[in-house]
RNA sequence: CGGGGAGUAGUUCAGAUGGCUAGAACGCUGCGUUUGGGACGCAGAGGUCGCAGGUUCAAGUCCUGUCUCCCCGACCA
């Protein structure tokens, strides 16, 4: 923990980044390996992204569900690749009872209530889901089948790092289930596009989506997308995925319906998600070295009133705060007055400014006197007076500025530190200085993507579908390619 | 699983060559003064020094074992 005070961005970004957390009060590190408490706070934020996500997912024609935690080990080892992808990272219930130790001290797994299938805690439902499937779907007109299910997920992963990995961790995945592939397909990239559009409008982040290379795919589908965001160190975060799993869930699981013409068939699936990692990349995204900055729609308290009092005209102050209060509430919901007399303005406006509250209302004797307040935006600091009479409209118009001047920012981050590459030398020199996005064309093969990789850092990230049927030389072996591919850095 | 580091107050840490009632800062509690950018003074509470053995008149400090956590890589939303 740095007192008082900061870590600059530029030194240590993945330290500055804890901090942040640390000092918003969003999370902390749990005593149980690799997990995080989300903290109120932190966990408000993710209640907002929650309820603007799932809005749109409703609209979207998707109902939502809950399955069981547990998967029995069978259904996880059905689809040959998914069990290869995750049977590394598994927690695996064995038992289900304790007895007292010999010594009566503590307790003990008892041998005797071993389970004679091991149960597997979710990694992700694709399994456990498409087993009810099967009995769900047994004619068109049950198709498309469309599910999103909030849910936990045990990922046993080696290292981990609050919001951006977590052994346990809370997202959403939606799977559907249609009667063609083309359709399939569509709702893939749909979801691809909902999830730009949420970010873009919900979190004032700007990022790029497209398809995901044979060696980042999730394990059992046929193809994988991702949106990937770029954070302010110009390291890629993979945001959310969705994923084209063709038929290899419904054969494995005999998924089958049949058609309009009587004839047994397949139907073709998808499963898309997004974590709290958003959390994260929300923090990374904005934050600077004064602590978090939300964007407006995300914030769970948009509009903080500070009353500046002494004992003698506290009451007059609060007075005059509680009338701009009900004057801002008349078209704002999310504003909160700090009436606490126990601690110093100047902590106030310190705490206020961690969390990242977009609009901080300061109101003193001066204020009153003269029939006006200080409005201070936190993504610029820039202060603001205002007439009592046009507090309403000037704080509307600030968070709509602030929520389109993080966008704005961002996007020119993502672009400004995007670059063409051609020569290989110089793809190395990005990757040894300034990081960023490069786009190269890369002739697809394992090799070429794992020496580049190794030698550089640097990873495949997507390719989107400006970049297909791109002409150029492969960045590694030269040869000749039609995709340009999206490479970074990534946490 | 490799490579580093650390376990002492709620937190971050200090405690050479073993030594007497184990310390600081921040935080916490109380009282008073404060309050326009992280307030100050005074008084207080808070510790089986990770655990188990051992050496010694004496162990936070030395030895052996053991457990745990953190950081950096490989894996991933």
């Amino acid at each position: 923990m740095t007192e008082k005070g900061i870590t600059p961005r530029g030194e240590n970004y993945s330290q500055w980044y804890l901090d942040i957390i640390e000092r918003a009060e969003l999370a902390e590190n749990s005593s149980v390996r690799g997990c995080m408490v989300i903290k109120p706070y932190g966990y408000a934020i993710w209640e907002k992204i929650q309820k603007g996500l799932d809005k749109m997912i409703k609209e979207s024609g998707v109902e939502n569900a809950y399955f069981p935690l547990f998967i029995p080990k069978s259904f996880l080892s059905r689809e040959a690749s998914h069990i290869k992808g995750f049977a590394k990272e598994c927690a695996i219930v064995t038992h289900h009872r304790l007895k007292e130790t010999e010594d009566g001290k503590g307790v003990e797994v008892d041998p005797e209530s071993k389970l004679e299938e091991e149960l597997i805690v979710r990694p992700t439902s694709e399994t456990i889901m498409y087993d009810t499937f099967s009995r769900w779907i047994t004619s068109w007109r049950d198709l498309p089948l469309k599910l999103n299910q909030w849910a936990n997920i045990v990922r046993w992963e080696k290292r981990t790092r609050p919001f951006l990995r977590t052994t346990e961790f809370l997202w959403q995945e939606g799977h559907t289930v249609h009667s063609t592939q083309k359709e399939a397909k569509e709702e893939v990239l749909g979801r691809l596009a909902m999830y730009t559009e949420f970010a873009r409008q919900y979190l004032a982040m700007d990022m790029y989506f497209g398809k995901k290379s044979e060696s980042e795919k999730f394990a059992g589908a046929v193809d994988t997308y991702g949106v990937e965001a770029m954070m302010q160190d110009g390291k890629a975060l993979q945001f959310g995925t969705s994923h084209n799993l063709g038929q290899n869930f419904s054969k494995v699981f005999n998924i089958q319906y049949t058609d309009k013409k009587g004839e047994l068939k397949y139907p073709w699936q998808t499963s898309w998600g997004v974590s709290t990692r958003m959390v994260g990349a929300l923090v990374m995204a904005h934050s600077d070295d004064n602590g978090l900055v939300l964007p407006p729609s995300i914030a769970p308290v948009q509009v903080v009133l500070v009353p500046i009092f002494k004992d003698l005209n506290k009451e007059k102050i609060i007075r005059y705060t509680k009338d701009v209060y009900k004057e801002i509430t008349r078209k704002i919901d999310n504003v909160k007055i700090d009436e606490r007399d126990f601690v110093s303005v100047g902590f106030k406006f310190n705490e206020w400014e961690k969390k990242g509250i977009p609009i901080r209302v300061e109101i003193g004797e001066k204020e009153m006197k003269e029939g006006a307040v200080v409005l201070v935006r936190r993504d610029t600091l820039e202060k603001r007076n205002v007439k009592y009479g046009n507090v309403l409209d000037e704080v509307v118009l600030l968070l709509e500025e602030i929520q389109s001047s993080l966008y704005e920012k961002s996007k020119e981050l993502l672009i400004s530190k995007t670059h063409r590459i051609e020569e290989y030398k110089e793809f190395k020199k990005v990757f040894s200085e300034n990081k960023g996005f490069a786009l190269a064309n890369w002739c697809g093969s394992k090799e070429c993507e794992e020496n580049i990789k190794y030698e550089t850092k640097a990873t495949t990230r997507c390719l989107r579908t400006e970049g297909e049927g791109v002409l150029g030389k492969c960045i590694y072996c030269g040869k000749e390619s039609t995709e340009e591919w999206i490479f970074a850095k990534s946490y």
